[in-house]
DNA sequence: CGTTTAGTTGACCGTGCTCAAGGGGCGTGG
DNA sequence: CCACGCCCCTTGAGCACGGTCAACTAAACG
């Protein structure tokens, strides 16, 4: 794939798609005209999706942080991933009757919005899209599955550590890292409900963090001063991603 | 769908996909061809597959249960989804080039095995076969969203409670549930490995459930006594397992 | 200049973990 | 037939990780 000097938002979809399956000229054509077809924008902290809409579109982040969270009646939030630019939400969600989970915006965000019968036509144009785009539902099982032991098997440092590890890692895919570092947005509520801890002690693990010099955060900037280190302490094993092409 | 007297262990399986899909008689009986090819038997507690396999072969599970499961360096296990009679073991999942986790077996296992080109094949009969698979996938990824939020964000009473719900509503649909009541093969150690906890404190807990008189547990067979109750308990809001069809 | 939001700190407490020991059922072998 | 070992479950005691509550600072913003 060469991106050429027709760069444009759409460049993160396509890194994230050609790092899946190697797409010829044609198909990354299709998916710039696709993704240009309707590009909008939003501000931080706003619902694009609620628990219980009806799954109709698809749609490609383009710039900007959003996650997927979950409430519990009496208020708990869980955030259960991240959605980075070049992440497609949910291909072929339409198939099922409605959504499970919220997503909302971390920052300010532009994305692409696919009615169903785009999305078809896309998909329909060549196999290696179809299979890309499977690619990134599968790869998706299996983060939820590292969050899962994350929750379930890790302490706090350990999980804190990891969920900057990935970020570090997914980032560095579509060229948003910039040596070490890279822009982190996030709020300490945010990182919380994402880590499973309160914001309290998140405060704590990030000082400790800090303060045994594996990161730097600062202004909104995380710096990974030692990532072998991080990584050790995270037990972080980047496999489960699933970056590489096969 | 008329499952009719031609009854097998494919049952599960045709029921499952008709669930999400109504297939036709031309897709039932190439589900039946399909899965008859191979199958085969496994005692409990082996490894179906081991994380870091190629990924090449897609399972059906036909009677018994599994479970898929992680492992930190350190031995700290983490049962991350439970695979139980009709599920498809990772539909497409040789698109990746390897496993990011490990599949083991709870009980006696009796489960089907396609290899690529043959489940390319099954796949090419039928829209509906293909949409129906992905569905399971879509599923599985919600399952696994909701797992996340039972371990970072539900204490040790509600996630135990949510896990025996969710396995009631999941065997409801392939017909293994009698009652209130099904057998529930899983030792204390497999349930706290599901549930994020130490056996003590599982056992415990499970004390807690029962002199409640939310559920009996006797002899490896469960009773939920109040399912209103326990799915109170728990928060548990069966959606996020699309067990309807569109 | 007042208000809001994000981050920080202290004190206390409780859920759930660890370590350790013991009981019951069952299969195996002497 | 009994002895032994193994697996699963159970119980007790002590402790620690992380939660809760509350107060305070600093920056951002109108």
């Amino acid at each position: 794939m060469n991106l050429g000097v027709d760069a444009g938002y759409e460049n993160a979809v396509l890194r994230r798609l050609d790092a899946a399956r190697r797409l010829s000229e044609a198909s990354v054509a299709a998916i710039r005209a696709a993704v240009r077809e309707k590009i909008l924008k939003t501000g931080p902290g706003e619902d694009l999706v609620c628990e219980g809409d009806r799954a109709e579109k698809i749609r490609f982040l383009l710039s900007g942080w959003a996650c997927r969270y979950k409430m519990l009646e009496d208020g708990r939030r869980q955030i259960v991933g991240f959605i980075l630019p070049g992440n497609i939400c949910d291909p072929f969600i339409y198939l099922l009757s409605m959504t499970d989970h919220s997503i909302g915006t971390l920052t300010q965000v532009v994305y692409s919005e696919l009615e169903r019968p785009h999305f078809e036509r896309l998909v329909a144009t060549d196999a290696t899209i179809a299979e890309a785009l499977y690619c990134e539902t599968l790869a998706e099982v299996s983060i939820q599955r590292e969050w899962t032991i994350n929750l379930g098997r890790r302490d706090a440092l350990e999980r804190v550590a990891h969920v900057i590890c990935e970020l570090f890692e997914r980032l560095s895919v579509v060229g948003l890292v910039d040596g070490n570092s890279f822009a982190f947005p996030m709020t300490q509520t945010d990182l919380a409900d994402a880590s499973g801890l309160s914001t309290v002690h998140l405060n704590r693990t990030l000082q400790e963090l800090r303060s045994s010099g594996l990161i730097t955060l600062r202004d909104r900037n995380l710096t990974i001063n030692d990532f072998q280190a991080l990584s050790a302490a995270a037990m972080f094993n980047p496999n489960y991603l699933h970056l590489n092409r096969k």
